[in-house]
DNA sequence: TTATTTATTTACCGATTGGTATGAAATTAT
DNA sequence: ATAATTTCATACCAATCGGTAAATAAATAA
């Protein structure tokens, strides 16, 4: 007998079902799934690492998961939905340039939380890869073009309010914070400090549009 | 007899050498393998797609260039020599603003130029990567901090030069240039206009430091 | 011609890739 | 107990990975 025993890690009552109990947290597998694609990438993380990472063996991942790319998908939607929910919050501040205040400070610190790997992984997990992993790459691509879209629908609420001037082009705004937030990824990726971000993002704020 | 005619496709007279003479033209199969790697990245190129772009087969491949690594290493150098080349010839300009404006401007061009692949190769072809690329992963990080460097010396001449204020943080500013630079590699490399670029560049100009 | 040198071709190598078949182990229902 | 159900562990699969051995082809030197 080399299996651990099954010592009730859920929070919930654990719905009585037929058959063996799962062995693992599902949740806590997802998670450390998360982590590995988070700082490999997509094509550089194997089912190898993952099974390693997940502390369960490969057919228990595909029985769960499905195979690596719905694996991906599920880890993605946990990023989304967790660590990076800050983009969300940020969204909601009243004015246009807390919005971008928010949204880049907030982007500094999460990059270089030393509690999670650096930078974006909607940035970083699938920039260029192999035919293979295209369709990977387009999901990500897709999940930016959101966020970009969500600014500028937001900086056009904004111009409605009052608060961003009304010949103020919200596509364009958005694009420059975007593209700042994707940039500052690569920074922190590739180990740049939290002050040398936070010095940056002042820079970049400095010429906010005013009336 | 299936190999093809030795048809002189260098430009130089072809120095008499001993032995069989290459069927191919080295520096075509170099740029041929700087588009792959640039287009798909490190990791995400095959020897075997390496073969079918370059036109050889795989022992020519390793006897002229040595391995996957060092055919990479040789393809970067092409890029910075060439394509990218138009960095350092915006960093000869005579003002901090008009290397600046120089360079983005220059960068969007160049990240939008259908003639080869979106984007900067030395952002995205091993941003992140599996443990086996991660000499590649590191090699590409230092040339990203040389340019950086070279833009805060470039700025601490403009400083004493004048034509930039003394008080001006050149690291920061630096830091600046180059995260715009990264973040609109990702942009190109997902689908961006150069148009929307271009505007994004005079958003991210207006507020350039001045006495 | 013959020997020497270099390049190309074909076929192959072990290792790793993502993904599974299969049978044993662990649980609940009867 | 025993049957039914579900999960786990081992072992395996074909395909692809980067890389190479060995023989043949094409050139020059003698």
């Amino acid at each position: 007998m080399n299996t651990p025993k099954n010592t009730e890690q859920a929070s919930k009552p654990a719905k009585k079902t037929r058959g063996r109990p799962l062995a693992f947290n599902q949740e806590q597998a997802l998670k450390n799934a998360l982590q590995v694609f988070w700082q490999h990438g997509y094509e550089g993380t194997s089912m190898a690492e993952l099974v390693e990472a997940l502390g369960i063996n490969k057919p228990s991942i595909y029985a769960t998961f499905g195979n690596k790319e719905a694996l991906f998908g599920q880890a993605l939607e946990k990023y989304v939905a967790g660590p990076a929910a800050f983009v969300g919050e940020a969204m909601k501040e009243p004015s246009a340039k807390q919005v971008a205040e928010k949204f880049l400070t907030g982007a500094v610190a999460f990059f270089t939380d030393q509690n999670h790997p650096p930078g974006c992984m909607i940035v970083q997990a699938a920039l260029s890869c192999g035919q293979g992993s295209a369709q990977i790459q387009e999901t990500l691509i897709e999940y930016r073009k959101r966020l970009e879209e969500n600014f500028k629908l937001r900086f056009d609420l904004a111009k409605i309010h009052g608060d961003l001037p009304a010949n103020t082009n919200s596509a364009d705004l958005a694009k420059y914070l975007t593209t700042l937030h994707q940039g500052m990824s690569v920074q922190a990726s590739s180990g740049a400090s939290k002050e040398s971000l936070l010095a940056l993002v002042q820079i970049a704020l400095k010429n906010w549009p005013s009336d």
